[in-house]
DNA sequence: GACAACGAAATTGGCGACAATATTGCTGGC
DNA sequence: GCCAGCAATATTGTCGCCAATTTCGTTGTC
């Protein structure tokens, strides 16, 4: 559509240009979740692969396999476009991120030695901290390392690879939540609940508290979208 | 490999010769849980494209997608080959199973209608009826059968979806199971106590009792894999 | 007789071209 | 002035070709 001729800066995939197989995936994908495509924005096979110095067989089968993970939809000839999530598909999400998440949260309960909860202990300080200092940005990176480093700790490489996708499909969700004022005094009591659970070594604690947790930040999605008038992402 | 000479029968896909774009993926996802190709069986792209009459690149595609699903393991430059999963994989998925149908087994229970509880009455009398007449491939079909009719009861399309990549990744452990002397007429009760859970609009009681019965799913895939030498499928 | 080096065959990876389809803009009639 | 039909354009879908890579078989040497 005319915008060729604007020099838009192309992110070079991987350094050496055109290559970078499986990578063009993950460039696409990084593009979506950092909000670089908005949602419902058309994605233009030539475009991207302009974009992204690569082949338009390359974006091609990028985009077929980023629509497998939901974060694009397709239509028969009538090309990609970004996946909008809406309301009720996030929560769902967190339902299933409930369910998993608390498995993952026992898990690790089970598993964790003395480093390893020593680590969550020290995420949960921090967000204390940064709850107090009110710095929400670094609040929000610290919920999500917590979250991950949970994950993690549980071995359970089925639930990690469920949770990643769900995760990446609800990232815009997820920060407009976090700057929702008032939700950090909220959700750290519920993150601190957890963490000891795990320290205690306590799987059906730590599943309840996990659990707690995310159907409030169910609950808070509600809200927020009512006051942001129901909007899609 | 010279077996291109015995006339090996195609398989059309979708009546018409040579097309039908998504529906090739579905072929070969059918032939694989069928058991038409075995465990870390190479799955040569032009031998597909034969098979199933259509194009090349149309399985190229069709395998990406799978590999996504979780169906086929794919290694640079050496092609594609069914995967295998092993017991410990097979019982992780069990395990999200476990978290996931107990989600909707609990929806299933607040929402199911009385049209619905009586259909899935209908199959634990079925249920009930194979087990007494020792018919272990119907009391299987029913399993399943039960099992997918309270996914879809919950109404939770993200569950609903995880659950039936993982069903397809697990067949050939959850065929096995099925053939184990024994194993209806204990998974039997369990499976009766989820739909008097539903029927009585229970939802924790719901989710207790699928959580109970996957457990013992997982013990059951465990004993069966001593006796048949931990092989992986 | 075993093994390394080499060459041939099989297979995958990727690009370019072309056909099919949808979208947009234009023209003429009412 | 509005709408139907048609032409032009943009975009996707698919195919065939060739290069890159791996695998398999052969030959020659020790």
């Amino acid at each position: 559509m005319a915008n060729r001729s604007e020099a838009r800066q192309q992110e070079r995939v991987k350094g050496r240009g055109g290559r970078g197989g499986g990578s063009v995936v993950a460039a696409i994908r990084e593009a979506i979740t950092r909000g670089d495509f908005a949602p419902e924005q058309r994605l233009v096979e030539s475009d991207l692969s302009d974009r992204f110095d690569t082949s338009r067989s390359a974006v091609r089968s990028a985009l077929l396999q980023l629509t497998e993970e939901g974060l694009v939809e397709r239509e028969q000839n009538r090309g990609a476009r970004v996946r909008s999530v809406s309301l009720e598909e996030a929560v769902e999400i967190c339902e299933v991120r409930m369910m998993l998440e608390g498995l993952c949260s026992a898990k690790a309960a089970e598993r964790a030695t003395p480093d390893e909860v020593a680590e969550l202990r020290a995420i949960g300080d921090r967000m204390r901290q940064l709850v107090a200092d009110g710095n929400v940005l670094g609040y929000s990176e610290a919920n999500q390392l917590l979250h991950r480093r949970i994950r993690e700790l549980s071995e359970q490489a089925t639930a990690e690879e469920v949770l990643e996708r769900l995760r990446a499909q609800s990232v815009r969700h997820q920060f407009q939540l976090a700057l929702q004022p008032g939700r950090p005094s909220v959700s750290l009591p519920e993150h601190l609940a957890i963490i000891d659970a795990i320290a205690e070594h306590d799987p059906l604690a730590a599943e309840t508290a996990m659990r707690t947790h995310l159907g409030s930040v169910i609950g808070a999605l509600r809200e927020a979208s009512q006051t942001m008038g129901g909007l899609r992402f």
